[in-house]
DNA sequence: GTCTATACATAGATAGAC
DNA sequence: GTCTATCTATGTATAGAC
């Protein structure tokens, strides 16, 4: 379900897809740990220091039935509406015992949203070079957000919900983020029209919509499961959506208008 | 700031609107009663029975100062985390004053829920006659949208984001009205595409992704505000966006290709 | 490492004076 | 119609037994 990348040992991605220039869903998913326990493992190495219960596996585990309650509770009511009882009876385990994992709630609220910003960003950026052509990095791109907020879904949501109640300090953090992924976006753009293969636009304007296409399939996606729409289509109709528009036309034949 | 519509006189928008088939922020906005405080009254008059407080002018004035301050707080920090105290210190009201306005905390969401909603289906509702060739239909009742959304756009935000506080008879009328402002846009779509001007498409896909770029405009205001675009230009931008996509190619001249 | 029982703080809500 | 003072419930967090 959860998906992790190791600081120490970022994955290779090139030499690992065999076709870089069009993957899929499933080629997407083979690229990545997708143990479920992965990125609480990563979670338990990072905050080692402030997470009192020393055996690895017992606090991996437990932490992992800790996240799954939160987003469970949290989808419905919000972070800040979820009581430590809830959390406790949801995810099986005493008030006492869920303080052994954390120093108190909102250090909970930071754990998650932390994890979730570096696994964003480690994906994201592992995925600007692989490609060359700027079509193909603009699908590559497109992709790899939708793909990636598909498998793990639970920490998009909560990320996106739950960022009112962070410091002015990760906000600034989120923001950053958010505007990276918005100028690698514009920068293909830009690489495009300098080559003639897109059209001149407002390349700010086109890649804050393209993002809010990829938001919103882990906002709705109660609205695209109902319609039966996988990830496949929705990212191919994304794509095709995007080049209709920003695709330079054909040149067009003399005299012929 | 608000806009309203009376329950009892539906203002009539054909006979006002010079050009139908063309309208502008500008020429939105003079459609409406564009008071801060008509929102307010409508307020006052829906819930009459419940707020004891019974000189209108009074009333409307401090609903306009409490709304105000749940937008303002709520935005920071969402409505479950705003206590009465600070709604109290930033509406200048004493806890026991507020208490003459609603019954309870989740009674105040409500009605602020419940009057967004209502406003929202009728003015969208009536955008839907304004014009009569698909393509006209279409750009009227995406701009309608984005305008609307930019004259309430603290009703919008707090609807959107406070959604998950709501009961599940609520729920279902905030997923009814969603799924009524999608479906007429897939009528609209589908109606072109039988006249031949829009292409075969999967419309529900489409009409997904034109409700998400419109829901990026009140979402992410600071954003489209940092970069000083204006609603006229995003409307215009989102429309020849979803153009590309949808329109029919022009004829092809037979032997070129 | 986890539990139960409890301390302490803060929230929502109201009574009664003005 | 609004205020201040206060009641009561609920929430976070911890101490200490197992």
């Amino acid at each position: 379900m959860f998906i992790v990348f190791s600081k120490h040992k970022p994955p290779i991605y090139k030499k690992e897809i065999k076709s870089v220039e069009d993957f899929d869903f499933a080629d997407f998913k083979k690229r990545f740990d997708t143990s479920k326990y992965s990125l609480c493992r990563e979670v338990f190495q990072t905050n080692q220091e402030s997470i009192k219960i020393k055996n690895e596996k017992r606090a991996v585990e437990n932490l992992y039935k800790i996240f799954n309650a939160v987003f469970s509770i949290s989808s419905k009511k919000g972070f800040q509406a979820m009581t430590m009882r809830d959390l406790s009876k949801e995810a099986n385990l005493s008030m006492g015992a869920l303080y052994a994992y954390f120093k108190n709630k909102e250090d909970l609220l930071h754990i998650i949203q932390n994890q979730g910003r570096v696994m964003v960003k480690n994906v994201l950026d592992s995925f600007e070079a692989t490609a060359v052509e700027p079509l193909q990095k603009l699908r590559s791109v497109i992709k790899a957000h939708i793909f990636l907020s598909e498998v793990a879904r639970p920490w998009f949501f909560f990320t996106f919900m739950e960022a009112r109640n962070l410091s002015e300090n990760e906000l600034k953090e989120v923001r950053e983020i958010e505007a990276h992924t918005e100028k690698v976006i514009v920068d293909i753009l830009e690489l495009g029209e300098s080559k003639g293969v897109f059209k001149k636009r407002n390349h700010f304007l086109t890649a804050s919509i393209i993002k809010s296409m990829q938001q919103d399939w882990y906002l709705k996606r109660w609205k695209y499961k109902s319609r039966q729409i996988n990830p496949d289509e929705f990212a191919d109709y994304v794509t095709g959506f995007v080049e209709s528009f920003v695709l330079a036309e054909p040149k067009k034949i003399k005299g012929v208008h």
